[in-house]
DNA sequence: GTCTATATTAAGATAGAC
DNA sequence: GTCTATCTTAATATAGAC
């Protein structure tokens, strides 16, 4: 069996609160960029404008920095797919989620990068999440989606694979942004208005019975 | 100016050859797992089966082993888009650019790993071939297949996203590998059959004028 | 060419003054 | 609560024997 690893300590008065909420922008920002291994806390500390040491005054460890990242952020991350409303019409739904979701990659693309690095490594870090509320939220709308598409609301398709495309294909656009960015350097300085209208054509289009 | 990093031995003998073949097989293991900085010499001596001083024997630094690897596979990486015909028959010619890649993300998982990980990054050591060879490629083949929207041969698109939406859903079945089959478990052993039919379905529609 | 031993630096974490 | 100084470990890289 691991121990699990220290829990970070809960905030009490108003300055440990705005602390511990600078120290974990600064390691999204740091930890986005570089992955786990790759951040140091000297690098947050910087970002954050405190020192090492006053860093390990609010969280026990590194560690403990990300996996209160990882594990705050997942509610969040879930939030678009949620929403999607099992009484609502159905390809409407879908394509929502599909512009909530771009939305998301759009805004929050440090967001995104976390959870991509995190997962490309192996997901050491969220595994039970993933195995568990992540997984039933998917079971349960890939369900709902099944139901729209047997009653004929919308085309055959494999609801997993459905949802594995609307995530492969708007968080792209903040993983690879990058690489989006230079390939489109003399065609599109923002590459979002261009991705919801492609994004919409594709979605409307294999959903359309 | 920044100095180039210093370039790699160049191989002279049967048993560098090999060792050198050896090293960058164990290196693309662990780089493609925890990334650059996640990764140590330690480890990939130890996966290589050498010490890590002979490492240093053959590469120069870390840093080069990393490099090499990038810049041998970033051939082998673009040539299902190469292989993109301008003569053949068009919706076939996407169609099979599509399988080509879910193989690549299939076969070589490791390879795609490595990729995202440097791009997610920000793509340090390899935005000048994302600008060159990569971003020309890419306007080459957009190009293709502008010409074949505009005779109405596939439906419109736009060709830089159609590109994308490729590279993203195959890719995602190497990248985000862990996470699909957590949330596959009591469903699908091996995603890709699945992924090929649903891939399939979806460009099928999304090209059909 | 390959190894053991080691120099050197970087990074996580702690001690203790204020 | 916050800082300076420091401990400790781990990691890149090198020296030098074989």
């Amino acid at each position: 069996m691991n121990a699990s690893p220290p829990a970070a300590k809960k905030p009490r008065t108003r300055i440990q609160k705005k602390n511990r909420k600078t120290i974990l922008d600064a390691a999204l920002d740091v930890f986005s960029q570089n992955g786990f291994r790759g951040s140091t806390l000297d690098q947050i500390a910087r970002a954050a404008g405190l020192s090492k040491p006053n860093l390990l005054y609010y969280f026990p460890s590194k560690e403990a920095i990300h996996v209160e990242l990882l594990s705050c952020l997942m509610d969040t991350w879930l939030d678009p797919l949620r929403a999607l409303d099992p009484a609502g019409e159905p390809k409407r739904e879908i394509l929502s989620y599909v512009r909530r979701k771009l939305g998301m990659s759009r805004d929050y693309p440090r967001e995104s990068r976390l959870f991509a690095n995190e997962i490309l490594q192996g997901a050491p870090r969220i595994r039970k999440a993933i195995r568990g509320e992540l997984k039933d939220l998917v079971d349960e709308k890939a369900e709902v989606i099944r139901g729209w598409s047997a009653r004929g609301a919308i085309a055959r398709v494999n609801p997993h694979h459905l949802i594995f495309s609307i995530w492969a294909l708007t968080q792209h656009y903040a993983d690879f942004d990058v690489q989006v960015r230079l390939i489109l350097e003399d065609r599109e300085s923002d590459p979002f208005p261009e991705a919801e209208r492609y994004l919409e054509t594709l979605f409307d289009k294999l959903l359309t019975p």
